[in-house]
DNA sequence: CATAAATGTCATCTT
DNA sequence: AAAAGATGACATTTA
């Protein structure tokens, strides 16, 4: 287990490592499940013997309950502070380190696992793919997604708040600590390079060496090599889309784990990263962007397009890597006409700029992207815009004109064409667009999304809503304890007196009754699906449960007899006679109140002090005769013992109230990616849509004719539609007044 | 021994 | 109005 939790942990390091070559600061710690700490507590993370308890199963430490919430709280706060800020959500972690891996290490000759060295005392026994595996079921630990059996809890408890430590305050040292670690993996590999990389390789070495604080230095010369190559290549870019991602795979061989590495967007990351990064973006843009021709005929460049794109499967990887990167983030860079190509990025874009916010914490690289964009852009300063743009020029189906265009399906002839284009013209859409589009779309903006929101709970939500293909573990599911869950733990403890028996009725009852509760829903948990988060909650939860059972209950249940301790330790094992005895030797187990009511010759237990009803409790003072300092103490331990009883519950709400609000801001985010994915499908409609007005209106202007039958420009001119139905031809540039009844008014209800 | 976290206790307010 | 609960603040205990 130890060596797993190992394993897990550098794991988790590494991909913060991999994530700092990237260029990308990854706040990891943040968008860890603060569950992980409430398994073990802060302590605990880093400290072996709380693990090992729980990794046999053993109870967990009392101590660590409020911790827990203390943390929690703590990061729920954070969470509240960092709402508008960057989230990476750990199941991009987890497909980052896939694809990354590969190329972070090099890894050597065509797909042959590279024997794996050193790597930081975990991973030596493994070939390259088992590394990959650990490597990924750690990252997936910390996204909460448990798959691996036994291991997962531990693994989680000890990675994720490792991976936290270094996020929060020690990212320097892990760097270097780790670094080595990193490195030893690397040196290895490094000799089934190939040349190419073999460069790459000792610039790493040399970064490495350098103490690992070079590491961006190391990115920008990779990155530098990698535009240079790539820059080589841009010369062609005659060459087809698929000819130059075979040209980078074979540049950057990754063996058979290609698909997953997807070395072109990573490459392509790192090249964006580096100082000039044009070229890459380039070499990728320009096959599609070749293409563009305004006056060619739409359809003709769809099914180039296609023609260019078979291998899908490339060019979606290198799509979802790259909307991964967040290299490629406007829609407007992609016109409508390439959006086969690049749909996943285009829909992106659209959505993803406005709602970005990662892009300046994102390593404030993805930036960089940037510097294409103007270039790009320029053509067309509004993104959805530039393909009518293209198609018309300074057209009319501006967003103005959409709107109505699309209203306009009222009846009036135009609505008449667009459907007639839809059943004799589908082909825009075209196969790729609607294959792209469901799924590839909703996968991207998802994972886009989920970049976006942070990982926890929302990536959580939103990874389960879109089934992923991508080998992303999502099976993290929503907030567990549900806010209902907790709420129920909490009503019943605080109402649920009677429920619990043990005691009379009175205030442990909220306790015990919180334990049962708390158990059912760990196993509950934990038998299904059970998302690290629910587990981890319900195991928060359970922590709190535990210790006041275990003690708790044991003291009540079983502790009746006349002011036994409440140790649960040593002592407990040894009978009654001896009772007194160790009080005077440890005494401190025993409560003080239980100490003095012995000292008082009490005549019943403390328990029974505390918990009896108010009648029978007098009842009881009654039936004995005592002294006035007797009965003062008496209830004086009643009173603290209800209060104490009180405290913890008091404490223990306090923790609800911050899970509840956990949920809820988790609830939120949820919300929220669900939102921006619909506003992504709903530029991806809108673009479609454009599209095929555009489409219309070429093939309007196309059969236009002034009176000497001269085709009409559509530069020149616009379509109106009237509420009648009527669509009119109006001058482009004409006044107002111009465009009202000119003389074309032409009633095609039939395009075709 | 110092310290942080966990618990306990008290005073006070609320139910 | 009494009893119990809740809770902030402070004290003590634990690790």
């Amino acid at each position: 287990m130890v060596c797993l939790k190992k394993y897990f942990t550098e794991g988790l390091i590494q991909v913060a490592i991999l994530f700092s070559l990237v260029g990308v600061r990854v706040d990891v710690g943040p968008y860890l499940p603060p569950w992980n700490e409430m398994i073990l507590g802060p302590t605990s993370a880093l400290t072996q013997t709380q693990f090992h308890n729980q990794l046999d199963g053993q109870d967990l430490h009392p101590k660590s309950v409020d911790l827990d919430g203390f943390f929690t709280a703590r990061r729920l706060l954070g969470w509240v502070r960092s709402l508008d800020r960057l989230r990476v959500p750990s199941s991009e972690l987890e497909t980052w380190l896939v694809r990354r891996e590969p190329d972070a290490l090099v890894v050597g000759a065509q797909g042959q696992p590279a024997p794996l060295e050193g790597g930081a005392g975990g991973l030596e026994d493994h070939a390259g793919d088992q590394v990959e595996s650990v490597m990924r079921s750690s990252v997936v630990a910390g996204s909460q997604e448990v798959g691996y059996g036994p291991i997962r809890e531990d693994s989680l408890d000890t990675t994720a708040p490792l991976l936290r430590r270094s996020h929060e305050e020690e990212d320097e040292d892990l760097y270097e600590e780790d670094t080595d670690m990193l490195w030893q993996d690397h040196s290895d590999l490094g000799r089934h390079q190939r040349p190419e990389e073999e460069l790459v390789g000792d610039t790493w070495r040399e970064i490495w060496r350098d103490g690992g604080r070079s590491y961006d230095l190391a990115n920008r010369e990779l990155a530098q090599d990698l535009s240079d190559q790539f820059a080589s290549l841009e010369a062609q870019s005659s060459m087809s889309f698929q000819e130059c991602l075979r040209l980078l795979e074979d540049t950057f061989p990754f063996g058979e784990e290609t698909e997953l590495s997807d070395p072109v967007g990573v490459d392509r990351r790192e090249a964006a990263r580096g100082e000039d990064p044009t070229p890459v973006r380039e070499l990728l843009l320009s096959p599609l962007l070749s293409h563009e021709e305004p006056s060619l005929d739409l359809e003709q460049q769809w099914h180039d397009i296609l023609a260019t794109m078979e291998p899908e499967d490339m060019d979606m990887d290198l799509g979802r890597d790259e909307m991964q990167s967040g290299s490629i983030q406007s829609s407007s860079l992609m016109d409508p006409v390439h959006q086969d190509v690049s749909l996943h990025q285009a829909i992106l874009p659209g959505s993803s700029r406005d709602s970005y916010p990662f892009n300046s914490s994102f390593g404030g690289s993805v930036p960089l992207e940037d510097p294409l964009q103007p270039a790009l852009l320029s053509q067309s300063s509004s993104g959805p815009d530039f393909d009518l743009n293209l198609t018309f020029g300074p057209s009319d189906l501006t967003d103005t004109t959409l709107p109505l265009a699309l209203n306009g399906t009222v009846g009036n002839p135009m609505a008449s064409i667009q459907s007639s284009l839809f059943l004799e013209e589908p082909v825009l859409p075209s196969p790729l667009g609607s294959l792209l589009d469901d799924a590839l779309l909703d996968e991207i903006s998802f994972l886009d999304l989920a970049l976006e929101e942070g990982f926890n709970p929302t990536q959580a939500s939103q990874l389960e809503e879109l089934d992923s293909d991508s080998g992303l573990s999502l099976n993290f599911s929503h907030s567990p304890a549900s806010p209902s869950s907790s709420e129920a733990s909490y009503s019943s403890s605080s109402s649920s007196s009677s429920s619990d028996s043990v005691f009379s009725d009175e205030g442990a009852v909220g306790y015990s009754s919180d334990m049962e509760v708390i158990v059912t829903r760990e196993e509950g948990a934990v038998g299904g699906y059970s998302p690290e988060v629910r587990k981890m909650c319900s195991t928060s939860y359970q922590k709190p449960g535990r210790f006041n059972n275990l003690p708790w209950l044991e003291q009540v249940g079983h502790d009746h007899t006349y002011n036994q301790p409440r140790a649960t330790s040593p002592t407990q094992g040894k009978s009654h006679y001896s009772k007194t005895y160790e009080h005077d030797i440890s005494d401190k187990l025993w409560g003080r109140d239980e100490r003095r009511a012995l000292a008082m010759k009490i005549p019943f237990s403390n328990d029974l002090i505390v918990n009896l009803p108010v009648e029978e409790f007098n009842e009881l003072l009654t039936k004995h005769s005592l002294s006035e300092a007797q009965l003062n103490l008496i209830r004086d331990i009643r009173r603290r013992g209800k209060n104490k009883m009180a405290a913890q519950n008091c404490r223990r709400r306090k923790l609800d109230v911050l899970f509840e609000l956990e949920e809820g801001v988790e609830g939120l985010y949820r919300h929220k990616a669900r939102l921006l994915k619909q506003k992504a499908e709903n530029l991806r409609s809108v673009r479609e849509m454009k599209q095929q007005l555009s489409g219309l209106y070429q093939e309007v202007f196309s059969r236009l004719r002034d009176e000497q039958g001269r085709p009409l420009p559509a530069t020149d001119y616009t379509l109106q539609f009237g509420n009648d139905g009527q669509v009119l031809l109006a001058t482009r540039n004409g006044s107002p007044s111009e465009q009202n009844r000119k003389p074309h008014k032409k009633q095609k209800n039939r395009k075709k």
